[in-house]
DNA sequence: ACGGCACGGGG
DNA sequence: GTGTACGTGCCGT
């Protein structure tokens, strides 16, 4: 019988693992075993006190082997140390590191995931087809139109009774499975729910906000009546704790994953990858990474990259060395920028252009890791001291001999990307391909920010900067092509050119794509694009513009209207601008238009001092990024913060606040905002109607109209309103 | 004037 | 279990 490996994690008590299979008729539990080892290099004669120290407390069975310790090494002598209580395996190393002092011994495969360890000593992997009897691979990992199983799924949602934030406390009103709507006295809506969920099996159960609330408070619920509410296959569920960790450049709450056995809970709201690439985009990174659906669902592309590399790297015959946590340890931070100047930015001509070409290189900085061979082991290595490879301006040397770890992981990556890319339009199956190819972005995406990531595991400052320098040096000579082709270059940055000029930019395209043997293509071609200037020095912003391209598209870049803290009036009026700019087919005509576009701010001022706007559109979404107590300074935020906190909530780090402003000169939390879900009906229009002046000057500062103009356009108008009601 | 604070990008 | 960096603008002190 043949299946799919669906979940795969320790049994703890029996010390060996389980495997659940999706097969045609059914879900089918497996269980297997296997001894973990853990690996210690040090001299021989220490690693001999070692296997005498690890028997006297009856650790057995320890011998010598040779093993790879670092990426591109000679293989050297270790101590390989079988660990047969799974849950000892973390005590043990602590131990051992111990018993080291300082630095004596260096180990190895200790923290690593027990489902990978397990997938790679059998050659098996997530969602991979499989002949159960024998556990044997029936599928390659590698393949790119590999067969998927049908999973079943179940959409589980409940409704609390009681209103505002939902407690643990609020006593269950119903439960929704599949729309199917269950009420009743509580106890009965639970028991109904557990036979439900037994009777449909569902291979996936979808929530959202599982994790954060829904699956802990049906539990509290069902305790609070004797029962326990089994959803998984298997009684259990793994839950850990949550925390809120640095990211992407700021604090993000991850509350504790609730994960069933033997059955997959995807919480649509923990699930990045799952928002952005749905269920096929995970099951992509499922197989790429062989981390189980469920646990991979709750990962980060920068984990699956990560996993990739220790897949590649076992199989390379390497042991992983054990990182210990090192929790907060971020770099300072000079200590990063000094080599480091980041990716190359022409500056933009400000003001508005058109004929314009918008061109973008494929992945820029996974394509440069693979083309220059850029990995940890292959820079400055001591094989190739006389390399002909010079990174540019800084002068390291690459590896001529040997394909490094990032590009030999890469290369497929960036291979699948390309293929589905081109078989997005396929009648069948264009969709799925497309979603396995926006999973595949992210995973490119991180895995530059990973060379530079101090606890990543395959990081290395210096490939950051080779990449980067590499970048520059390619956007330079592109641009300089460019303009020996009559191209003019209004704008650079990182992996993009804008060029003015009316040549072949397809022909441009393919010469530089064959230069450099990175494809560059065109984004599109503008009617016009505004580059919009910095605030302060009214010099070029980099990365803020906004344009409409030949299909009537509009593209924008770093305006309000793109940003979540921006509340919904003013990406209105924005959006509502650009529509009536739109118009304009060319820059000329774009400068005619300008005028009457303020029109369109007067309407929305005229709005918000009419008192009548619903307070929806006025909510202002903010990330917190510490706790109530932890701020130094009175703002908006902390007035929020303060009501919800006097009302008995409090956040995490990481967690959302939202809010309107009602008194915003007020130094009183309680006079200065309203936050959800407590919102009235009032509002400070005279605030909002700034900020709607702030959005319409950032749009149209380049062309006669910064913000204390349009302040004063609005007081002339709306002093002659006022003193003369019959307008 | 300066520091605190939050957001973007990539698709 | 957790990508990097900086640029940008607003607001409070």
């Amino acid at each position: 019988m043949r299946g799919w490996v669906l979940d795969c994690y320790p049994d703890l008590d029996a010390n060996r693992m389980v495997i659940w299979f999706k097969t045609p008729g059914g879900a089918v539990r497996v269980v297997d075993d296997m001894t973990p080892y853990i690996y210690v290099c040090s001299s021989r004669e220490r690693l001999r006190k070692l296997a005498g120290d690890l028997a006297m407390i009856g650790v057995r069975g320890a011998v010598s082997e040779m093993r790879r310790t670092s990426l591109g090494d000679k293989e050297r002598e270790v101590l390989a140390i079988p660990v047969r209580e799974y849950a000892s395996l973390q005590s043990l190393a602590t131990t051992i590191d111990s018993w080291g002092g300082y630095r004596e011994y260096a180990l190895y495969n200790v923290d690593l995931r027990m489902d990978q360890r397990y997938f790679l000593f059998k050659g098996l992997f997530a969602m991979g087809l499989t002949e159960i009897d024998g556990l044997k691979n029936m599928d390659a990992w590698k393949r790119i139109d590999y067969p998927v199983p049908e999973l079943k799924g179940l959409e589980l949602d409940i409704k609390v009774r009681g209103d505002g934030v939902p407690t643990m406390d609020d006593p269950l009103m119903s439960v929704s499975v599949n729309g199917e709507v269950l009420d009743g006295p509580e106890d009965s809506v639970l028991d109904e729910l557990a036979s439900m969920v037994r009777d449909e099996d569902p291979d996936v159960i979808y929530t959202e906000k599982g994790d954060s609330f829904v699956m802990p408070y049906l539990q509290h619920r069902a305790s609070l009546h004797g029962m326990k509410l089994e959803l998984g296959r298997e009684e259990g569920e793994r839950t850990s704790r949550g925390k809120s960790y640095f990211t992407y450049g700021r604090i993000v709450y991850k509350p504790p994953a609730y994960k069933l056995r033997g059955r997959v809970h995807i919480d649509r709201e923990a699930s990045f990858i799952y928002g952005e690439s749905g269920l096929p985009g995970l099951i992509e990174m499922s197989r790429l990474s062989h981390i189980p659906l469920q646990d991979v669902s709750r990962l980060s592309p920068g984990s699956v990259i990560s996993a990739m590399q220790v897949n590649e790297a076992v199989r390379g015959g390497h042991l992983i060395r054990w990182k210990k946590n090192r929790p907060e340890d971020f770099k300072t931070a000079g200590a990063l920028i000094a080599c480091d100047r980041g990716g190359f930015i022409y500056e933009p001509r400000v003001g508005v252009h058109d004929d314009v070409w918008g061109l973008d290189f494929f992945s820029l900085y996974p394509s440069i890791m693979v083309r220059y061979n850029i990995s940890p082991e292959t820079l400055n290595c001591t094989c190739c001291p006389r390399s002909s490879r010079i990174v540019p301006e800084i002068g390291y040397r690459v590896c001529e001999k040997r394909t490094g770890l990032i590009p030999t992981v890469l290369v497929p990556i960036l291979n699948r990307r390309k293929v589905y890319k081109s078989m997005k339009h396929d009648p069948r199956k264009g969709v799925i391909y497309q979603q396995r190819a926006k999973a595949l972005k992210w995973v490119l995406v991180t895995c530059f920010g990973y060379t530079g990531y101090r606890n990543a595991r395959f990081g290395r400052i210096e490939c950051h900067e080779s990449i980067t320098a590499y970048g520059r040096d390619i956007l330079v000579r592109s641009a300089a092509i460019a303009e020996g082709r009559g191209f003019e270059v209004l704008h650079g940055i990182v992996d993009s050119l804008w060029l003015h000029g009316s040549g072949d930019a397809g022909r441009l395209c393919d010469e530089i794509s064959s230069e450099f043997g990175i494809t560059l293509a065109i984004e599109g071609h503008y009617r016009w694009i505004v580059f919009l200037p910095n605030v302060s020095t009214g010099v070029g912003a980099l990365n803020r513009y906004y344009g409409l391209l030949d299909d009537g598209e509009l593209k924008l870049r770093g305006i309000a209207a793109r940003r979540k803290d921006t509340p919904a009036i003013v990406e209105e009026l924005q959006l509502d601008m650009l529509h009536f700019l739109s118009r304009a087919h060319d820059a000329e005509q774009f400068m005619e238009t300008v005028p009457e576009s303020l029109e369109v701010v007067d309407r929305y001022a005229a709005e918000l001092r009419g008192g009548e706007v619903s307070t929806d559109r006025l909510v202002i979404r903010r990330r917190i990024s510490r706790r109530l107590e932890e701020y130094s300074q009175f703002n908006d935020s902390v007035a929020a913060l303060r009501q919800l906190h006097e009302r008995g909530f409090d956040l995490e780090p990481g967690q959302s606040i939202e809010y309107v402003m009602v008194d915003s000169e007020s130094d009183r939390s309680w006079e200065r905002v309203s936050v959800a879900p407590f919102l009235g009906h009032e509002y400070d229009a005279e605030k909002y109607v700034e900020l709607v002046h702030r959005g319409a000057a950032e749009l149209l500062s380049p062309f006669g109209w910064p913000f204390h103009r349009i302040r004063e356009r609005d007081r002339l108008r709306h002093r002659d309103r006022a003193s003369d009601p019959g307008r």
